[in-house]
DNA sequence: TGTACATCAGTGAACGCGCGTTCACTGATGTAC
DNA sequence: TGTACATCAGTGAACGCGCGTTCACTGATGTAC
């Protein structure tokens, strides 16, 4: 009865019965992420995290040093899939800067619905010690310089209102990231009331910062 | 040479000797504000806060059922020191609506500047349990109904542009909120560089809320 | 193809830590007489 | 005014918990012959 080749071994015991794990560490990274989606960014430790992924508290050290590093792997893989889907976004779009800088702020926010784990691990600031924060600068300083650099181009071509750009972009990212993080805290939901759906509300942010911008479409 | 009058004796105990402390309720309230100043708002513990306080781990048990209720002191304390400022300053400001509008967006987002320990206890998210929660909902949905009564007056005087009120409060509360969250957690210094000032940036963010409300000051 | 062995991933016991909370206590204070 | 006593605020030991991290181990895997 019993299949003798061992594809069908591998698949009986692939679950949870191999003593080696196979891609434990990609298992710990979406461990990770559904830890934050369930409980939170603060219910973050090593040893839940191992408890999800069915192994035991030791393990993860086999492949994180310690905390920090697997917070930051988690990052890290945040900021790629950010990356990678806003130029997805953007590619989309029609071709003038205006519209590419829509789609920038569109994809920016989707991002953070779409994962609001990654999200809140991206950007919860008291998840990493004070050495792990460091790595994180450089990046995030990155994505403001590019949009300093859309809005200059939507300057130059007189779809934006006049002003500094870099005191516009940050205006800009103070109400998504508050938008992202009443949502994310769930705030919203009680704020309001029922009339309003997520994308209604998440639309009307959007349209506010834009004329905020003064921004008139080509 | 000593003394006889008890007020010396009181003097000399009052800070370290004395068993009955006096006002330790109010002591421990300030030495919560203390510990968020310093380490941020995870480092709020009990045994931190008496520690503070210079008293043992067990003595705020004699005021405070447990940590939800310290925590909710602090916010309750919180929203009646910002009620009051922002009276205070809708009061100095001139009696149209867009100024006393204007009056109050400043003063909110002053407050949180002043009180950074107040405001990052009062709208945290994950320092209190989730039964503590719930006592805070009536609060803050307060503020946004008055925010929005605010708008529609403006607009019933066409010194702001048209729309529902509601999502134009949230976009505004968004934007003071992020801002605010990105000062205190000090992304702003290495986001932005050196030639701007803080006043700076916040009055930036101020003025681009009311460029976005198309704000026409009567 | 089969066997010895090095390598490496995962285990489970153990460490020390800070936490929230409880409890029997003790010292100070105020009050009744 | 002085003394007994109830009250109440603060103490310190103790509990059980989850955490991060280490360590000697064991089981599985791949490789050299």
């Amino acid at each position: 009865m019993e299949p003798s080749h061992s594809l069908w071994k591998w698949r009986v015991t692939a679950a949870k019965e191999k003593y080696h794990h196979g891609d434990l560490r990609a298992a710990l990274l979406d461990a990770a992420l559904a830890v934050v989606n369930e409980v939170g960014p603060q219910g973050l430790s090593m040893r839940e995290v191992a408890r999800r992924a069915g192994v035991s508290h030791a393990a993860p050290y086999r492949h994180f040093a310690d905390r920090d590093e697997l917070i930051l792997a988690v990052v890290e893989q945040g900021f790629n899939l950010m990356q990678q889907t806003m130029q997805a976004q953007k590619a989309a779009a029609p071709d003038d800067p205006l519209n590419q800088f829509a789609a920038s702020g569109l994809a920016y926010v989707n991002f953070a619905f779409e994962h609001p784990a990654y999200y809140q691990v991206m950007f919860s600031g008291d998840l990493l010690s004070s050495t792990g924060h460091l790595s994180l600068r450089h990046t995030s300083r990155e994505a403001l310089q590019e949009m300093v650099a859309n809005i200059e181009q939507c300057q130059r071509l007189g779809v934006v209102r006049a002003g500094d750009p870099v005191l516009q972009a940050l205006a800009i990212l103070s109400t998504i990231h508050g938008f992202v993080s009443l949502v994310n805290d769930n705030r919203i939901g009680h704020l309001l009331g029922n009339p309003y759906s997520l994308e209604n509300v998440r639309d009307a942010v959007l349209v506010s910062i834009f004329e905020g911008l003064g921004a008139t479409p080509a």
